[in-house]
RNA sequence: GGGCGGUUAGCUCAGUGGGAGAGCGCUUCCUUGACACGGAAGAGGUCAUAAGUUCAAUCCUUAUACCGCCCACCA
């Protein structure tokens, strides 16, 4: 066997993962004899590229499948892509842009057709991507959010909405995004702190009003006073003092001052913030439009889409027409001429933006579709409060349970072009015609209404309405498939944090709905991984670390392993560092040459499946085998509780601590030659196993060059721990040898020997050959028999008579003698505490009893030591 | 403004009502029959601060400070 010395993982991943695909070994079909384990993967955005964050979330879904494949389920991981019709639509628009054509310009249709050759062309790079961090996908049955049977879902869900009475059409207050040029959803918003100004500015009283007495009219407090143009109120809180005798004046609304608006109460208004006076803009603000719908008021609107004023509903001088924020200015330029503007505060406020843009939403009235929430939301909510659905960490659960219940009505109309098409027509009179089809309209139309005339509604939905259904869309719903009997609902959704609300809650609402039961048991949220300055990863900051970058630097599996174990399972963030890689390669090239050395026995290995007679064993095989046992169970309850931060440590620390470090070196004596080979080829081949899911790459590489049976490691059985025989009193013993020859090493190096000086150990007589001759293996050391003591190991750890100075031994034996002094002191004073023994539990007492009586054995154990050292050699 | 999370070794983070841990980094030694992408030994911490509960607090409670996340219609 020629093994390179490095381990190279450039050549060896590509290779494994194109014949894991070739072969099928991610396909499965529906099998109902297995239990079934499906994960519905997000579908990333068809615009994007792999980045950090897919390394906290797919990741992990990764292991899962793997882990549960290896259990014999029925498992599968489903992939697939979005068409995220906002962020598509931005890049082609620019794109376009940069070859000088609006998007008008090209039309509807020509878009589309571009859209779907840029979505073929540069979309779903994303799967190669995966593919070379090893995500073992089933891409056979990758679909796309626009694929014709998902759309036809999507259709269909909406038309049934629709005839249940979930869906209508309305004009409400929307958030605009100007750049986009579409609606978006409160949910898409984002709330950014800016520093602003505070406008105070003067209302003055109506000319009846100041006959009437009224003179001084009213002060408000705005941040856009652009919007004073759209004024049809002033409101005050019903029980504020001081303008209790002002509700119903009229002031002017400046700084045109021609026309009148009232003074109303509302319980909306904060009497502390700014004068107590609220100006009331029912067309340009959330709590405004409440207020206008409560009184009743007159809406106009004075911003238009394009995002300058407008003159349509009421009259603006010479402002129609300007830039929203031009206006802004010159309206505070007239003000302060006219000596309206009675004071200007800086102010840090929130502002509510588009998160896919960036720009600033401007609220808006528009005739919209929307889906009606609250009866969604209603078994969204029962659904969690009663345990069905299942949210980890639990504390996202009231996040979810929150939103659902403050849900407002969902407007799912987009004024771009890439996405689907609303499924609704129009009658020359306007009347809706909601139908899964252009027949199915034109039918309805003829019989309902005596016309064939149609037109087609232009709005496309929001992404997030087909993602929504995703979990059953993409099983084939609306037939009855055997994926969906099999596969719906599926065990768990792992996600990002930010999602919760734009897809977890409407999936589970529309599953519920749709279905009739929640689309996933539990809902796993995964960190946010931030550089390790805890700063988020952005261009403009150059903190990007690419994961395919780093993927040809150490290997996938070096990357898998360093985002893997920095995973905890209640931490919101993970501060990566790219160093963990580089820890990860070693590790990998670690588990390389342990492998290498196996190989080069002179025994050869044979096959895994049978371990020797147990009378055979040695004392590290027994040590080894029990840990091993330890090992898999332990990992197996980390996985299903989804802990893949210490699942992965654990697989780690056994490998390198424990096999590597220990057990292997402890196989170099030669009294271990009959039993090692069949040992190690058993513990090897189940540690590869336990690490497949985690780094499958270089687990598949070792276990396809050791003896194994099968053809792969990806299909091959997790460890099953009933199987391995565990040794308690043997593993106890090894420990303790492991503390004497840590003791010894310890001497050896304050001492400044060189490895290859002996020394001599004194060891007591009654501890057995296997023992000494293990410990003078592992600590290099030449192994006497005392004379002089009887013992077991524990008094070989106190009496390592080696061939030190004096001097120095006997320093550290007071060293030693002086810490358990401490420690028996402490003890001794618990003991004699009497609250102590009659508050604390018993068997609390009783262990510090043991502890203090273990401590005094010890301490009497080094001042023998320390007194022999006085005796002449 | 409301809710939530965090503060433990130089860095990134585990952890537990009763003896402070890991990895990296650092210091020293070592090419010993796989591995220097390695092995061995070691230094390094008033567990943010204050009060409280308790026989006992790094851990539980409360407050404070700082960092972060989410939500939100104080214009």
């Amino acid at each position: 066997m020629d093994l390179p010395k490095h381990y190279d993982p450039q050549a060896v991943e590509p290779r494994l993962y194109e014949r894991w695909e070739r072969n099928g070994y991610f396909h499965e079909d529906p099998d109902p004899a297995r239990p079934p384990f499906i994960i519905c993967m997000p579908p990333p955005n068809v615009t994007a590229r792999a980045h950090l964050g897919h390394g906290s979330t797919y990741l992990p879904m990764d292991v899962l499948t793997r882990y549960h494949r290896m259990l014999g389920e029925n498992a599968d991981w489903l992939p697939g892509v979005d068409h995220a019709a906002i962020a598509t639509e931005a890049v082609l628009v620019k794109e376009l842009a940069r070859q000088g054509i609006a998007r008008e310009d090209l039309g509807r249709e020509r878009f589309v057709e571009r859209a779907w050759e840029w979505s073929k062309t540069y979309g779903g790079a994303i799967d190669s991507q995966f593919r070379r961090l090893g995500f073992g996908a089933d891409w056979e049955r990758s679909r796309f959010t626009m694929d014709e049977g998902l759309s036809a879902a999507v259709r269909r869900v909406f038309v049934q909405l629709y005839r249940d009475g979930l869906i209508y059409r309305g004009t409400r207050l929307i958030n605009w995004d100007p750049t986009a040029k579409s609606t978006v959803s409160d949910a898409e918003l984002e709330h950014v702190e800016r520093d602003g100004t505070l406008w105070f500015v003067r209302y003055p009283a109506s000319s009846e009003d100041v006959q009437a007495g009224f003179t001084s009219g009213i002060i408000v407090a705005t941040t856009r006073p652009e919007t004073i143009l759209g004024d049809v109120a002033i409101a005050v809180h019903p029980n504020d003092p001081r303008f209790a005798s002002l509700i119903g004046h009229r002031v002017f609304v400046p700084p045109l001052l021609d026309r009148t608006i009232p003074i109303i109460a509302d319980d909306a208004v904060d009497p502390d913030f700014g004068t107590g006076a609220v100006k009331v803009t029912p067309a340009h603000d959330p709590t405004d439009y409440e207020i206008g719908v409560r009184h009743g008021l007159e809406m106009p609107s004075v911003i238009g889409l394009d995002a300058r004023i407008t003159g349509a509903d009421v009259s603006v001088g010479g402002f129609a027409g300007m830039e929203r924020f031009d206006a802004r200015a010159k309206i505070v330029e007239d003000l302060r001429a006219k000596d309206l503007l009675v004071d200007a505060q800086p102010h840090r406020h929130a502002v509510a933006t588009s998160e896919r843009s960036g720009d600033v939403v401007e609220p808006l009235l528009s005739l919209q579709w929307f889906v009606k929430a609250a009866p969604l939301a209603a078994p969204a909510l029962e659904a969690y409060r009663s345990g069905r659905l299942r949210i980890v960490p639990e504390r996202y659960g009231r996040t979810y349970a929150q939103w659902l219940e403050n849900i407002r009505d969902w407007n799912v109309s987009r004024q771009i072009w890439w996405g689907h098409q609303l499924p609704v027509w129009y009658t020359p009179d306007g009347t809706e015609i909601v139908a899964e089809s252009e027949a199915e309209a034109r039918a309805i139309a003829q019989r309902e209404h005596g016309t064939s005339e149609l037109t087609r509604d232009p709005d496309t939905l929001d992404t997030w309405f087909s993602s929504g259904i995703w979990p059953f869309s993409i099983l084939g719903w609306p037939a009855s498939t055997p994926e969906l009997r099999c596969w719906y609902p599926s065990q768990v959704l792992l996600t990002a944090g930010e999602i919760i609300f734009l897809w977890v809650a409407r999936m589970v609402m529309l599953g519920i709905r749709v279905m009739g039961e929640i689309p996933f048991r539990d809902v796993v949220i995964t960190p946010l991984v931030f550089d390790a300055a805890g700063r988020k990863m952005s261009k403009s900051l150059g903190n990007v670390i690419d994961p395919i970058d780093l993927a040809e630097k150490y290997g996938a599996d070096a990357f898998r392993l360093s985002i893997l174990r920095q995973m905890r399972l209640e931490s919101q963030e993970l501060r990566y560092q790219e160093s963990r890689c580089e820890e990860a390669r070693n590790f990998n090239n670690k588990i390389w040459n342990a492998t290498r050395y196996m190989l080069a026995l002179p025994e050869g290995l044979p096959l895994p499946m049978t371990l020797p007679a147990q009378s055979a064993l040695t004392i590290p095989d027994r040590w080894i085998l029990t840990r091993l046992r330890e090992t898999v169970v332990r990992m197996s309850g980390l996985l299903e509780g989804y802990d893949f931060g210490n699942a992965a440590e654990t697989i780690w620390r056994f490998v390198w601590y424990e096999f590597c470090d220990w057990y292997l070196e402890a196989t170099k004596a030669e009294s271990n030659g009959a039993t090692r080979a069949a040992v190690l080829s058993y513990v090897w081949n189940a540690a590869m196993r336990l690490l497949h899911p985690i780094a499958p790459f270089i687990s598949e590489e070792v276990w396809l060059a050791l003896p194994h049976d099968g053809e792969t490691i990806v299909t091959a059985n997790w460890p099953d721990p009933r199987e391995i025989p565990v040794f308690d009193e043997e593993a106890r013993s090894f420990v303790l040898v492991q503390r004497v020859v840590e003791r010894v090493r310890n001497v050896r190096a304050e001492m400044g020997l060189h490895p290859r000086d002996r020394v001599v150990i004194d060891v007591p007589t009654n501890v057995p050959e296997a023992i000494t001759s293990l410990i003078a293996l592992l600590a290099g050391a030449s192994v006497e028999p005392s004379a002089r003591r009887a013992g077991d190991l524990e008094d070989a750890l106190a009496a390592i008579a080696a061939q030190a100075p004096r001097e120095l031994l006997a320093g550290r034996y007071r060293k030693e003698a002086d810490r358990l002094r401490s420690e028996i002191e402490r003890g001794e004073k618990k003991l004699e505490n009497q609250a102590f023994i009659a508050k604390a539990a018993p068997d609390v007492v009783a262990k510090e009893r043991e502890k203090l009586a273990a401590y005094r054995d010890e301490f009497a154990r080094v001042s023998a030591a320390l007194e022999a050292l006085k005796e002449p050699a």
